[in-house]
This record gives C-alpha cells, sequence and structure tokens, in this order.
DNA sequence: TGACAATGAATGAACGTTCATTCATCTTGC
DNA sequence: GCAAGATGAATGAACGTTCATTCATTGTCA
C-alpha cells in the first residue's frame, strides 16, 4: 500500500524535493548535524535515493547555494521593475526572509556564510551572489531620482554596500529571534530598521521631488 | 562531580589553554567539524584531559561564548573612556577584529551564530551579549554631543540599532575575504564602510548643523 | 490483445569510518 | 604513599556511502 507522492510528476523533480527538504534539515539543525537520513526521512523517500541525484552531501549544499543564487537573482529582476527605489529595496529585502519558508531561511543563510569561511566553493559562490546583487542595486541606486536628493555625497557602490551590510546584519539578528514572533513579524522589525538606513540615505523631502 | 574554577592557580591556565586551542580548531573548521581530538592536538594535549575541565564538547562551546562575552564588555568599559563618540565606535568595532586572533574571530562569531539559531542556550547567551553591548552604545550616544548636530530624527537606540547592524554585516562579509588579505586590510576594509555610516548619523561639520 | 523481457527508480541493511566519551593506568609533587 | 594531574587505547553510537535486491512501468513480439 504506498500513498502517492507529493509532486505530481515522478523523476524530473525529485531534486528540487531533495532539496526542499534539505533546506528544511539545514535550517533546523545546520550542514553538519543533518544526516542524509534526516534529509530522506524529511522528503519521504529513502537514502539511497538522494545518491541517485547527488553525488554526496557536499554536493547537496552546494546545488542548495545555486538554488539559492536563483532566487537572488529572481528577486532582483523583480525589484528592477518596481517604480521607485525604496520598494524596490524592500521587495530585496523581504528576499532574505521568504514567504514560504520564513524563520528558516536566515538560519541557512548565516550557516551558508559560516560554510563560506572554510569550504572556497560555498566561498565562491556566495561571493558571486553578493556581487551580483551588488552591482544590481548600484545600478538601481544610479538611475534612481531619489539619489539626487541625499544630504550626502556617497557614491552609489558605497550606498549599496552600506544597504547590504545592514541587510545582512538584520539578517543576523533574526536568528536570534524567539520562535514565537510570526515571519510577518519579524520581517517587520528587519525591516523598520532598514527604512530608517534608507531614508536617512535617500532623503525624499516631501513630494517636491518633482516639483 | 564538580569542575576547576576559572581562576584557581592550575585549572584556570589550563581552562583558558584549551579555550585558545577550541577558538583556532572552531574557527578553522566550525563547532561541528571539530573533534575533541582537533582541540587536544591544537593544545598539546591528551583527549581525556580536556573532560577534566570541560563536562562535554557543549560545555567548550559555551565556556567560548561566555569568554567571548568577557571580551565584549571589556571593550565597551575601554570604549567608554575614549574622548569622542567616533573613538568609541572604532574601539567597539575593532572589538570583532581582535588583534591577536585576526581572521579567526569573524568565522568564529559566524557560526555562533548559526549556532544560536538551534541552540537556546547560545542564543540566549548571544543575545545577553548584544544587549549589553546595545545598552552601552546606547548611554554612549545619548551622552555624546555629536548627537546634536544629526540631521536626523533618530532616537539614540535607533541609531545604536543601525551601527549594530552594519558592524555585523560586515562582519559576516568578512568571512568571505580572501586569506591573502592581511588583519590590518581585513579591518581598514570592514572601518570604511562603518565609519561612513557613522559620519552620516553623526554630521560632524559645524557647516551642516546650521546650513 | 496477452505473455514476457527489459528497465531503472527506489529501497534499506550493511560497511567502514569517525566521533564523543570513558576509564584503567601512569606520572608528579609533596 | 597518596591525591590530583594527565594519558590514550577502548567503546559504542552515529555517520556518509554503497549495493544487492525489489517491483511497477514500459517496450516487444505473437
Amino acid at each position: 500500500m504506498s500513498y502517492p507522492q507529493i509532486d505530481a510528476t515522478n523523476g524530473g523533480d525529485r531534486r528540487s524535493q531533495i532539496l526542499e527538504a534539505a533546506l528544511v534539515c539545514f535550517a533546523k539543525r545546520g550542514f553538519h548535524q543533518t544526516s542524509m537520513h534526516d534529509i530522506s526521512g524529511e522528503a519521504g523517500i529513502s537514502v539511497g535515493l538522494i545518491y541517485r541525484y547527488f553525488e554526496n552531501k557536499e554536493a547537496v549544499i552546494s546545488a542548495m547555494g545555486d538554488r539559492h543564487k536563483k532566487e537572488i537573482s529572481e528577486m532582483l529582476e523583480r525589484a528592477r521593475q518596481a517604480p521607485t527605489l525604496l520598494e524596490s529595496l524592500e521587495i530585496l529585502f523581504t528576499a532574505h526572509c521568504c514567504e514560504d519558508a520564513p524563520q528558516l531561511v536566515s538560519a541557512f543563510v548565516v550557516d551558508l556564510y559560516a560554510e563560506a569561511s572554510r569550504n572556497p566553493h560555498v566561498a565562491d559562490l556566495v561571493r558571486d551572489v553578493l556581487e551580483t546583487a551588488m552591482k544590481g542595486v548600484t545600478d538601481l541606486i544610479a538611475r534612481a531620482p531619489e539619489t539626487q536628493h541625499g544630504g550626502n555625497d556617497l557614491k552609489p557602490d558605497e550606498l549599496a554596500e552600506l544597504i547590504f551590510a545592514v541587510a545582512r546584519g538584520m539578517l543576523m539578528l533574526d536568528v536570534l529571534r524567539p520562535q514565537e514572533l510570526t515571519a510577518a513579524e519579524r520581517r517587520e522589525r528587519q525591516l523598520e530598521v532598514a527604512r530608517r538606513l534608507w531614508r536617512l540615505l535617500f532623503k525624499t523631502e516631501g513630494e517636491a521631488a518633482y516639483a
């Protein structure tokens, strides 16, 4: 008596099914405290099957990084289409606290950085993601009319650097928060601080911007 | 069964010797990839001896957190005695990149946050450290004459929150940096960004205040 | 269509290894 | 001689990984 699998199309989506389970496990227990049996249990499949889709455990970690990279660049594309710079930033910022996997992602990303500090391959990947995202935001800032109104003499890339530093810092803080908070509450507390920086960097001086 | 006190004549040295070795190992390989044999090897003692001074591996991790807490509060004390707010901040900021163990500390702290995300005891400890440090800086800001000159309407605790977010964010970035850079170079790159924020928050130029 | 061969996704017990922890033993200082 | 300091081989649990085996599905030929 076998129950139907969660996903309709068997085979093609096995990889993402495994990665989905791995995200849950990695965020809950960390890379190196998660066993392959944990992942297989979470995915509802056998251990051996994982090795049909991934060479070894490290390949699973790498694939998770790649997935994260893809998510970030999609988010960047969406952010580019927002009408104002502040709205773009808000979209990008919420990328860190995805709706479908709220508190999980923060823990995963912090772990990813920890892993990067000793795994050169992961470090390259994270650096790559970061550079792409930074370049995107730098561009966004350079094109935005809001930039002109700042009372500061900072260049777009310097502004982006500050924005990303605060975003990372708030992400780090997020893993300390009690789990009783909902995902929405967590995101709002993070945004509160980030928005204070943004207002400081891009003073909109009322709606007289285009007057 | 009791363990030697921290400042006992014999036990104190051994404990810190072990913790010193543990920091090196943890930073190099992470908590869960570091074996007790690694630590004993680094410390130049036998495995069993570690268990005379620590109940188990987790107790070593906790003790490392306590040590970190002590270092931070000493740093805070030193920062309090600096003549200007910006100098205080500079002292506090460099706490993250200690002179005697340069690139190690960043990796350790990121790992500590990762551990905090799933170990409530570690989370409490890190939260405690952070709250103490934040309170200290908030106080520093409230008393500083520079605060009045900011072109912003942010309260001292909001300013402290931003400062700490950027500090954490730069610390996270530090683990991505190629190891070829010296400790001084790393610190300088981190400070560059942090200082940009500080200048923004506390405009020291007299002309900006009345412009 | 029905019988049968071929496929390969999926399983999970088993393997070799590593790890945290213990403890019988040895050393040292008094 | 004895308590406390120190050792490292021994232990057993847990881990990543392998692989012989199962079996639903698909393809083949009459």
